[in-house]
RNA sequence: GGUCGCGUGGCCGAGUGGCUAGGCACAGCUCUGCAAAAGCUGCUACUGCGGUUCGAAUCCGCACGCGACCUCCA
């Protein structure tokens, strides 16, 4: 935990597509920063994927010793909609279905965005800055870009000057595209004439009349490009140039490569050393997307109500499902994945109780190896964020912890000690599982419990077998399942 | 069409030159008055065809199948 002491973390940098050790540039400080939501509808299962990988890393990389500051932002400004420059906003669009100002549809969708977070147990990031609030430093962006010599201004927007940039730098190393391709790819659309390129993309968009949201800027009302917003909240807090920038796949080009192209023609500097990139969520082997319309929100999973779902699933089966995959895989979703995951899930937890009652005894034969978990546990962590592996190796602790429990094994005052601050910082801390429902009970329950188990105790000391079954079936149909254990019987709620 | 990636047992999903991941499901056994839980055992896979190698699921080539991006998308 100690820094200096772990050993490497290695991630696969986009840049690079290779695994690479990670260093950070002014240690213990880690910079991060991922592309959050917009915040025009509610978000769905694929974008919770991004983000609790994301929330994943930099849960390591705390308790690696790190002191990281997590950038992530909200995107309330609205882009064009469709693949037309002259399209309608779309923040302003969904503000005149609902009858609401645009802000209101912002503000909606942010408390639900916090929500699920929240739900899913996802830290909040240490800054979650918004882009309407960073209007004046976007338009100076814009303005430093002109400078250079990257940008012009046309009818009231500005574009960036794709062709002009890549003359001097390498456009594309990120997503590994070459202009002349891109340009035999373009497709015809309206509203181009205004650029000279085509790959020509918007710092700043005239805003027409129907458009809600605009500001006053040195080229006349208009609103912010899409991807300005980030090259500007990331340098703001990170440095021009800092650690770690992550985001969906699906984001690398065109948004990654323009916020590279944005920030080395304005600052001269490449933004950003360690690109990282999460996969998508898939149904039925299709990424799961909006525009697809097979996707759904957080709420529909936990209530089953969607003709995808068998029956609903609790939110920490959703996490431990997507934590049981890699984050730079896809990851098919699938009633019976998400079963398999609730069933594993849950014997996870009934270990971890197990772990907290089980009593040091003297080991029979050869003792459970604690600090060779601990290190498989580190070393799976540290290549490249390798969860399923890590949460692999904690099944081994399970089986451990079980047999100890039938008193096939057992283990040391230290061993228990320190199994236990593994369990704790690895299932809770950098897993970010939790507790879904009070298992154990309250003082009251509990006491109530010691009674009717007692009860059920003496009709077993009696033989009296159809009492005490009578008691279990009663006590199963009120949710709560009985253990007869060699140390006595235990009890859950289901 | 271009760029990138994937194809692993009944299902999900790691691995990536030799050392059977793991979870779920299934079967048998042990424990138990019975159950539940747990433990043990079994099921041993890598799309196809070539090639490199002492040895390939892992490297190379080809084929087939699938996907992502190229347009807002996590």
């Amino acid at each position: 935990m100690a820094e200096h002491t772990h050993p490497p973390l290695f991630l696969t940098n986009t840049l690079t597509r290779k695994k690479e050790e990670f260093i950070p540039l002014a240690p213990p400080h880690v910079g991060l920063y991922v592309c959050g939501p917009t915040v025009y509808s509610d978000v769905h299962l694929g974008n919770v994927r991004t983000f609790l990988s994301f929330d994943t890393l930099f849960r390591w990389l705390t308790y690696l010793g790190y002191k990281v500051r997590y950038v992530r932002n909200i995107t309330d400004v609205g882009h064009l909609v469709g693949d037309v420059d002259e399209g309608e906003d779309k923040i302003a669009k969904r503000a005149r279905l609902e009858q609401l100002e645009p802000m209101e549809v912002v503000q909606k969708y942010t408390n639900g965005f916090h929500d699920v977070m929240r739900t899913f147990n996802i830290l909040p990031p240490s800054i979650e800055p918004t882009a309407t609030a960073h209007l004046i430093e976007q338009i100076a962006m814009v303005e430093r870009i002109i400078a250079k010599g990257f940008a012009y201004e046309a009818n009231g927007s500005v574009y960036f000057d794709v062709p002009a940039y890549a003359q001097h730098h390498a456009y594309g190393e990120l997503s590994g595209r070459r202009i002349d391709e891109l340009v035999a790819n373009t497709r015809d659309t309206e509203g181009q004439d205004e650029k000279r390129s085509p790959l020509d993309f918007a710092l700043w968009k005239r805003a027409d009349k129907n458009h809600l949201m605009h500001w006053p800027s040195p080229w006349g009302e208009g609103f912010p490009g899409w991807h300005l917003e980030c090259s500007v909240m990331s340098t703001k807090y990170l440095g021009r140039t800092f650690d770690i920038h992550g985001g969906g796949m699906d984001l690398k080009f065109p948004h990654h490569e323009c916020e590279i192209a944005q920030s080395v023609a304005a600052d001269g500097e490449a933004p950003v050393r360690y690109w990282v990139h999460g996969n998508m969520l898939t149904v039925n082997g299709r990424k799961m997307a909006k525009s697809e319309g097979n996707g759904f929100t957080p709420e529909e999973l936990i209530t089953g109500d969607h003709k995808l779902l068998d029956r609903g699933y609790s939110p920490m089966t959703v996490r431990f499902f997507m934590l049981q995959s890699h984050y730079a895989s896809t990851l098919d979703f699938s009633n019976e994945a998400l079963q398999a995951a609730e069933r594993g899930l849950q014997k996870l937890m009934a270990a971890w109780d197990t772990l907290e009652r089980l009593k040091p005894a003297p080991p029979a034969g050869e003792a459970y190896d604690v600090a060779a978990l601990e290190k498989a546990c580190v070393a799976a962590m540290n290549d490249d964020i390798n969860t399923p592996v890590m949460i692999a190796a904690l099944f081994d602790g399970v089986r451990a912890i079980n047999s100890a429990n039938d008193g096939r094994a057992a283990f040391s005052a230290d061993d228990l000690a320190r199994l236990r601050t593994l369990f704790q910082a690895m299932v809770f801390d950098v897993l970010g599982l939790k507790r879904e429902a009070e298992k154990q009970g309250d003082d009251l329950s509990h006491g109530l419990m010691n009674v009717v188990l007692g009860l059920r105790a003496d009709a077993k000391a009696k033989k009296d077998f159809a009492a005490s079954d009578l008691i279990r079936d009663r006590l199963a149909a009120l949710g709560i399942t009985v253990k007869d254990g060699k140390e006595g019987t235990t009890w859950e709620r289901n």
